[in-house]
DNA sequence: CCGTGATCATTC
DNA sequence: GAATGATCACGG
């Protein structure tokens, strides 16, 4: 494990180190074995990337760079930049959302500042042999950011009402709310329309790959691989 | 048990 | 093929 890096500028020299890497070199650095495919280890890249630049956070819900307050988000792309996944960004809090606003979210905490390491995500590429990218440290943009609170808005009010079966993956121009849990019989507590407790599926809220492209085109142009 | 790290797999 | 719904592992 690294040290916590001081700064910004620290972090961002640090995660450039990495960019060109493959997997198989970067988890030679912590003595990990690269697995074969993801399906029993589908956040092993986020987490060895954690691992070399100094995370701190330990899936508490706190910035992955505590000090900086930086969120650390790995993104699988293909070979001409498109990632080729939507991005995870938090548990939606079933129980509390009705009470709260986009300024104080868990969506804006999360996305104010993040640094993104673009990977090869193609499943035709040997684990072993995929390559990290060149990090983007970023910020939503004015347009981002209205984009996201009215999407945030749509959906938390939703929500709030206790309407959350309604909410399907479809909603969201940006942001989109969708199952988030061990499996399909996972439960948590919420609210229904009279603000009676009751178990719902657990939700998160995800980044659409096509917000998350355009963050790659706006820093690279093209090809961040 | 829950939130974080995500990707898999089925459907459209 | 792309997008939605379902799922897997780990740390605290």
């Amino acid at each position: 494990m690294e040290p916590a890096p001081k700064s910004e500028s620290e972090l961002l020299e640090r995660a450039r180190t990495l960019s060109g890497l493959t997997f198989f070199e970067a988890a030679a650095r912590l003595a990990l074995t690269v697995p074969a495919d993801l399906l029993h280890h589908k956040g092993w890249t986020g987490q060895m990337v954690e691992q070399l630049l100094g995370a701190t956070a330990a899936s508490r819900d706190v910035p992955d760079f505590e000090d900086l307050g930086i969120e650390l988000k790995t993104l699988p792309v293909d070979a001409n930049g498109r990632p080729v996944e939507s991005t995870f960004v938090c548990t939606v809090p079933l129980d509390e959302i009705a009470e709260s606003e986009w300024s104080h979210s868990r969506v804006r905490r999360k996305l104010g500042r993040v640094l993104w390491i673009p990977v090869q995500g193609e499943r035709r590429i040997p684990m072993a042999e995929r390559r990290i990218g060149e990090p983007m440290m970023w910020s939503p943009s004015s347009d981002q950011e209205a984009t996201l609170r009215f999407d945030w808005d749509t959906l938390a009010g939703i929500i709030g009402r206790g309407d959350i079966e309604s909410i399907t993956g479809h909603l969201g121009v940006a942001l989109q709310v969708r199952p988030k849990a061990r499996n399909a019989s996972a439960r948590r507590w919420g609210r229904d329309e009279d603000g009676v407790r009751v178990e719902r599926m657990p939700r998160g809220f995800y980044l659409r790959s096509s917000f998350t492209h355009a963050i790659v085109r706006t820093h690279y142009g093209l090809e961040p691989i």
